[in-house]
RNA sequence: GGUCCCUUCGUCUAUCGGUUAGGACGCUAGAUUUUCAUUCUAGAAAGGGGAGUUCGAUUCUCCCAGGGACUGCCA
């Protein structure tokens, strides 16, 4: 069967900042377009012009950007189409598939509540009415449903859902205003844009039997839908502000890696087999819709800290350089370039235990510290005199070294305790509450090479002098 | 209220009628370490309930319960 090649396409709607959720779909999406060898679109749904801003939509391209799921062909304004869509309704109107209806909105909000009682579709008395030409009373147009059989939505997550065709209402189609709605709209896009898989959020699942009726009313062929379940919050309800957050640039904020992203969430709901983290290649070579778990799974912080820091190990250097810089200037600090060198330096070195960019920022904080440092009370207190001498002759010692590395430092610090006759733990609390000043620190060898010669020193020196 | 979806360790998942129900995060306990972290080892931890099909159900069917979505001239 040379089935055609797979289009999918991602359809937020910019009335509000971009959910998480709307990010993995837009994963999955992409991972199904990829893993094909298919399209990749980007459909932006503004016909709410209310509620629809230029701000969001900004917003929305930032936050693909950002995850680095940009679209395979420049975004579709839906309100854009509004032309395309009216011609469509009118077909429908023509064929008899749609009417108008000119109930008010008190009359429909009536109508609503007797049909909810009697546990049935909303139903408009115009359905079956001879519309009155001329008439110039406001109206809508609505989409006229079949009243009964079934319509059966062949889902590749959930498998067939059956809907009875009378539990379906008549939807309007288009508003008083002339505008296009949601339903007709999606259907009329998805079909001019070619979409052959339409890989979406849960909450549209009832959509589709709607939808499905409307493709077939305008005699076209069917797109494959595929349901996928939603985020919750670590609760098990509805993400929301209060967890933490539930905006693509609020995770970008606290410092997760794309790449890291994109690996949850593709965890979120998918898996091979045991495998946890993986690279976009894997994902795209694994990924299939019809793999998707169909219970919505919760976001798990922990466990995305794991997988990012996971990534936070793999990534380059110089990048992470640069992003905690970012970071850290977030948070009022200037760095002199002798210290953003040192940043450079001291990033791979505690990487390890970061699982964000803004706790990596809080890692490298011993290192970016200006002298002289105040040192906290514990390391005060370690400070005696026998200690005191014996940094002395360190810092004596350490100035005849040459070769800063790691390595060479830990062999050094190791000789000088040997000739000293004591074990570290005589020393090393002490050096490094007067290297970091008390902070997070990596090993000592790794922080005096961080630090490099002359900041070490220097810190050395500012310890022993101070409190003389 | 109605329609629809979902239900394996605390969490994310594997299993696709026969397994000691596996892995990961987190957690606990050890080891390593100059502290923290890292690393290593070990451990606790699961099929919502009830029928049925079957030689045999986590897996198939039905019922119930719980959770969720939709029920807009929002998307």
């Amino acid at each position: 069967m040379p089935a055609k090649p797979v289009v999918t396409r991602i359809a937020p709607s910019p009335t509000g900042s971009m959910h998480i959720g709307t990010a993995r779909t837009a994963l999955f999406n992409w991972l199904y377009a990829r893993h094909t060898g298919g399209k990749y679109l980007l459909r932006i749904e503004d016909t709410d012009r209310e509620r629809s801003t230029e701000a969001n939509v900004q917003i929305i391209l930032d936050g693909l950007d950002w995850l680095g799921l940009n679209p395979d062909e420049p975004p579709v304004s839906q309100y854009a189409r509004i032309d395309r869509h009216r011609e469509a309704v009118q077909q429908l109107l023509d064929t008899g598939h749609a009417y108008r209806c000119f109930m008010t909105v008190e009359e429909v909000a009536v109508e609503r509540e007797i049909a909810r009682a009697e546990g049935r579709a909303i139903r408009s008395v115009w359905r079956d009415r001879d519309a009155g030409a001329g008439s110039n009373d406001p109206y809508v147009v609505r989409f006229k449903g079949p009243l009964d059989g079934e319509t059966i939505v062949e889902d590749l997550i959930k498998g067939p859902v059956v809907f009875g065709n009378k539990e379906l209402d008549d939807l309007v189609l288009l508003r008083t205003n002339g505008d296009p709605t949601y339903n007709l709209a999606v259907v009329v896009d998805d079909h001019d844009m070619g979409v052959t898989h339409v890989i979406r959020g849960d909450d549209h699942l009832n959509n589709a039997a709607r939808q499905s009726l409307i493709f077939q009313a305008l005699g076209w062929e069917l797109p494959a839908f595929g349901h996928l379940p939603l985020i919750h919050g670590p609760d098990g309800a509805k993400l929301s502000k209060r967890h933490g957050a539930q905006a693509v640039g609020e995770f970008a904020d606290m410092g997760y890696l794309p790449e890291g992203m994109r690996n949850y969430l593709a965890r979120l709901g998918w898996g091979h087999g045991d495998d946890e983290v993986f690279s976009d290649e894997q994902a795209i070579a694994w990924f299939d819709v019809k793999d998707v778990v169909k219970a919505p799974a919760r976001l798990d912080w922990a466990k995305l800290n794991h997988i990012n820091n996971q990534h936070l190990r793999k990534a380059d250097d110089d990048r992470l350089a640069a992003l905690t810089h970012t970071a850290l200037q977030g948070q009022g600090q200037q760095l002199s370039a002798d210290v953003e060198a040192r940043l450079r330096r001291v990033v791979g070195l505690v990487k390890e235990g970061a699982g964000t960019i803004q706790e990596l920022a809080g890692l490298c904080l011993f290192a970016v510290r200006q002298r002289p440092l105040t040192l906290d009370e514990k390391t005060i207190g370690l400070l005696g005199a026998e200690t005191r001498e014996r940094l002395a002759r360190l810092r004596t010692r350490l100035a005849e070294e040459a070769d800063w590395s790691p390595e060479n430092l830990a062999a050094a610090l190791k000789s000088f305790a040997e000739n000293e006759g004591v074990g570290m733990g005589k020393f090393g609390p002490a050096l490094r509450g007067v290297l970091s000043g008390g902070a997070v620190a990596p090993d000592l060898a790794s922080a005096l090479a961080a630090l490099g010669s002359d900041e070490g020193l220097g810190r050395m020196d500012d310890a022993l002098c101070s409190a003389q």
